[in-house]
RNA sequence: GGGCCCGUAGCUCAGUCGGUAGAGCAGCGGCCUUUUAAGCCGUUGGUCGUGGGUUCGAGUCCCACCGAGCCCA
């Protein structure tokens, strides 16, 4: 063999199995068909046909016979000779197809002996009921619409290997049924919450993703460039500066659903970019967000699985109102049974956070005490608040955002909310006194010169938009993608997201 | 960041003590005109994630790397 022909890329050989397909389209495109037509003949969907006729019996179906033109993916071929049995797929609904020799036109049967599993067809026909009583469509026509290159996983298993399903959710949504119930769901929510905002006054606005400065959360973003401007820019890590400058300019109701971007790990309850709602309110304070936090989500629950309770990860979750509430002392005595004047030593706080969250005890010792009480309350109570919680009470220094309460400067009028053991909102009443926000920023950036590169960055223009005067106004975030993990039963917040970040694969 | 698992046919998975790479489904050929994972008979299909190492011999043991998952932090 010569030197140049070695060094030639050794072809991978097609798969016996993709090789068998093109010759069956060649075949059917020798019939007279076109590989690729530019539309189909059908006059109803296989859900509406199931939703119209699937009531109706064998004899009702004789007496006043139903014509359908429908088309669907081929999942199923049950063959018997000289008939058979196609099943077809759109969107969740299916119907089958009862095929016979002597009841197509010849090219139509030859066309059917050349389909796989997984090929788009179009069929028509009458209504009936088989001997089993499953409703059929007895085809009078059959027509090709694509094939499917590519054999379909097996009907029976589908696909369980989870990263094929994230990095093909195409197949994955194809044989997995519970995947598109996932994502309806999640649209419903996502339609439910526009709904309810709707219809509260509210209105919906979309702010700034490239921002120049990633402000309003504690987190790290993506870096991006300009280059008309020759600047760099930011993927926001939150729009909350944004749209509290809307209530700035008199807004007074605003909302966004929309993504974040946060440079940070991925894990079962994290993917660097993530749909969050955020919300606010002029003229209400944090209590008001929590009276609605409940109504709205019970709403949601009863909305998008008609229920007030909802299994999760072996849980029952009651959406009933109510939810607990703990301020965040209460929680760290209760949940990591430590004695309420441990909490107030700072001696014996630094041990406990070394101790309890596994830290370092340098870092520790860095630690403000609102930093310390917040860490040791994650550490200590977040896994064990599986019904919705209000945790309140957060210490001023570890929220540069929130209004301090009257009574005790040192904690602030901010609340989260906790489910399935994580964290779904986030809501407060909006500090809105400029000259205090400067502070807050510039206490923010002294942490960020200690080394937490998560504190937050000064934004010089939302402290002067608040020099402007902001109405009293209470705020909130709430993980879409979190919430739909709650409502759907889904263990990774992969499973709802589409197309969740993965490290990019050679081939 | 640490620990534990996983990667074998298109899919789902076996593969014992290191000794000729297997099954079911799918595919292909045959029979079959109301099946429901249709059935029966026959049959094709492999870079065992990648690269090294140990060995007479590696899917199996060792090392590194790639990808994925879970737990801890």
């Amino acid at each position: 063999m010569a030197d140049h022909e070695e060094t030639q890329q050794p072809e991978v050989p097609e798969s016996e199995l993709i090789r068998v397909r093109r010759e069956k389209l060649e075949r059917i495109v020798g019939l007279g068909f076109d590989a690729y037509p530019t539309k189909a003949d059908v006059d109803t969907t296989i859900a509406e046909v199931v939703a119209k006729h699937g009531g109706k019996t064998a004899a009702e179906l004789e007496a006043a016979p139903v014509t359908v033109k429908i088309a669907g993916r081929i999942m199923a071929i049950r063959e018997f000779g000289k008939t058979a049995f196609l099943v077809l797929s759109e969107k969740t609904a299916r119907i089958q197809v009862y095929c016979r020799k002597d009841m197509l036109p010849e090219r139509e049967w030859a066309l059917y002996q050349n389909l796989d599993t997984g090929d788009w067809v179009e069929a028509s026909g009458a209504l009936f009921r088989t001997k089993t009583n499953e409703l059929s469509v007895k085809a009078a026509h059959l027509g090709f619409l694509v094939k499917a290159l590519r054999p379909l996983p097996s009907k029976w298993h589908g696909l369980t290997d989870v990263e094929q399903r994230y990095r093909q959710r195409y197949v994955d949504l194809i044989v997995n049924d519970g995947v598109k119930a996932t994502f309806e769901t999640r649209a419903k929510i996502v339609r439910s919450i526009r709904n309810y905002f709707d219809t509260h006054g509210f209105i919906e606005v979309e702010t700034p993703m490239m921002q120049p400065i990633a402000s309003g959360a504690a987190a790290r973003p993506f870096q991006t460039h300009h280059n008309a401007l020759n600047i760099d820019l930011f993927l926001r890590i939150a729009p909350e500066l944004y749209l509290k400058r809307l209530i700035v300019g008199g807004l007074s109701r605003v909302y966004e659903i929309n993504r974040n971007f946060r440079n940070e790990g991925i894990s079962t309850q994290h993917n660097p970019e993530f749909t969050m709602l955020e919300f606010y309110q002029a003229y209400a304070d944090y209590n008001d967000l929590i009276a609605l936090t409940e109504e709205l989500l019970s709403d949601l629950a009863a909305e998008a699985c008609n229920s007030d309770t909802v299994a999760f990860r072996g849980n029952e979750i009651r959406f009933t109102k109510p939810f607990a509430r703990y301020t965040m002392k209460e929680a760290i005595a209760h949940f990591g049974s430590i004695d309420p004047a441990d909490i107030e030593d700072r001696g014996k706080l630094e041990a406990l956070v070394a101790t309890r969250a596994h830290r370092d005890p340098a870092d520790v010792a860095k630690m403000n005490s609102g930093k310390l009480i917040a860490e040791l309350f994650e550490a200590v109570s977040e896994e064990h608040l599986i019904q919705p919680t209000f945790i309140t009470n957060f210490p001023t220094e570890v929220s540069p955002l929130s209004k301090q309460r009257r009574d005790d400067p040192e904690i602030v009028e901010r609340f989260e909310l906790y489910i399935g053991g994580m964290e779904v909102a986030n809501g407060f009443s909006e500090l809105n006194d400029a000259d205090e926000q400067d502070r807050r920023f510039r206490q923010q950036l002294g942490e960020r010169e200690a080394g937490d590169d998560e504190a937050m960055q000064m934004d010089e223009d939302y402290v002067n938009a608040l020099e402007y005067g902001m109405p009293p106004t209470a705020g909130e975030g709430i993980g879409i993608d979190r919430l739909a993990m709650i409502l759907t039963d889904s263990p990774s917040i992969r499973d709802v997201i589409l197309f969740p970040l993965m490290r990019p694969r050679e081939t």
